[in-house]
DNA sequence: ATTATTATTTCGATTAATCTAAATATTTTA
DNA sequence: TAAAATATTTAGATTAATCGAAATAATAAT
């Protein structure tokens, strides 16, 4: 059984490594998990025990696929968690993170089937992020900025870039949140500005920099 | 901030002493706590260090005001996550405990505060036992058992005596639960069976032990 | 009033998680 | 390629929580 420390750390070691892709050294390690390189050191000479990572020293760590279905079944339970939160309590972004953070470790499997079930086995979290199930399987959709998608298209809105408080607040305020539809029905080619269509209502322009930031579903 | 262990001992140092009444001494909160003596005497230090109860060696621990407090706030915590677990995802009375011990402790006062608000700021939890509120007042109802009220009593089921599972089952079976109204419609003399109205619907006897083991509401 | 029994505390260790400071390895730069 | 800079690990402590064994205090029995 894990500690809800070394949850965290695995938690941080995929998230580093890109579910993987690449090791993680012990500086990053530390900077995220706001603690001494030594800590880290130690952290993963422990988690090298118990199987949960590859480690050889001063060449960073990789997870393993032991610990990868570790990892992804907190971050299952964090989201799932976060949907909770958003959809019955009404909890606003900023809000989240304190809370999910340490509902995350609530040890019962009785549990997070249940609370999976009362929010209708939800897909993905209130940032859009994907929720893998039970066996640790995740089915990322693709998620492309509206910068990149071409004049016509119409798709839902399934997560943006940062979650800086300023431009959650500018969403909130044009009425796009996680699930809104949109439709892109002109680009200016000088800078880039995009011409939204909001749940076939109004038309707004957005600026490049927003474009880049809202992220939309590929069906 | 108190550790899960400390807020733990906490309660079980409240519950021992029924409500702050009598000192508890040192194997019984062993017991409870299920660990060594020696283990106890050290926590009892850290937790009067703490101010959270009064200790004079080897005459019992008595909790504080502030540890009262403390303790009342874990307990609101614990009962107001089982209300959720049995009405929202439909937890077995069994299957309860487990989960709740670890859920109350979760440190979030705006958790609790939604949490509260989406049960709808439930007085009693699924055992029929009151939740305190913020400040930690109890308002605690006199409860009663079947085999102690004079016959045309009509009252609510505020909670039972134990939790054996043969027991629960027996009360599930016959269709009593918390909330039930039941009247008393006859008392045999030679060995306490009560004849009782379920919901105004059937009427069943009980055995003594069944009408010493079933409390209802004063009111 | 001794003695025996029971309860409680102290002592000395252990494990998890953390830190600072010092040592060592790796990488960069000149 | 040797020195400088950076990254990482080790060494040695600390705190929380636990334990078994030994010492001591309190209580009960003779
Ligand atoms: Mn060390
Ligand atoms: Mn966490
Ligand atoms: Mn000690
Ligand atoms: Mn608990």
């Amino acid at each position: 059984m894990l500690s809800f420390v070394e949850e965290n750390y695995l938690k941080a070691i995929y998230h580093l490594s890109e579910a993987g892709k690449r090791p993680v050294n012990t500086n990053a390690l530390a900077e995220e998990m706001k603690t001494a390189p030594a800590s880290v050191s130690d952290m993963i000479k422990r988690l090298s025990e118990k199987r949960m990572v590859d480690y050889q020293k001063y060449r960073g760590v990789n997870i393993s696929e032991k610990g990868k279905i570790k990892a992804l079944h907190v971050i299952r339970q964090h989201r799932i968690w976060k949907v909770f939160l958003v959809e019955k309590l009404n909890f606003q972004w900023d809000q989240l993170d304190e809370v999910a953070e340490q509902l995350e470790h609530i040890k019962s499997p009785l549990l997070f089937q249940r609370l999976d079930e009362f929010l209708g086995f939800p897909k993905f979290d209130p940032h859009g992020d994907p929720i893998p199930d039970e066996n640790g399987q995740l089915i990322e959709k693709r998620k492309d900025p509206i910068a990149q998608l071409p004049v016509g298209t119409a798709s839902i809105v399934v997560g943006v870039n940062g979650s800086s408080a300023s431009f959650l607040k500018y969403l909130d305020k044009v009425g796009i949140s996680i699930g809104t539809r949109l439709q892109i029905v002109d680009r200016m080619e000088f800078d880039g500005s995009v011409d939204i269509t909001i749940d076939g209502k109004k038309t707004i322009t957005i600026s490049p920099t927003v474009a880049e930031n809202i992220l939309l579903s590929e069906a």
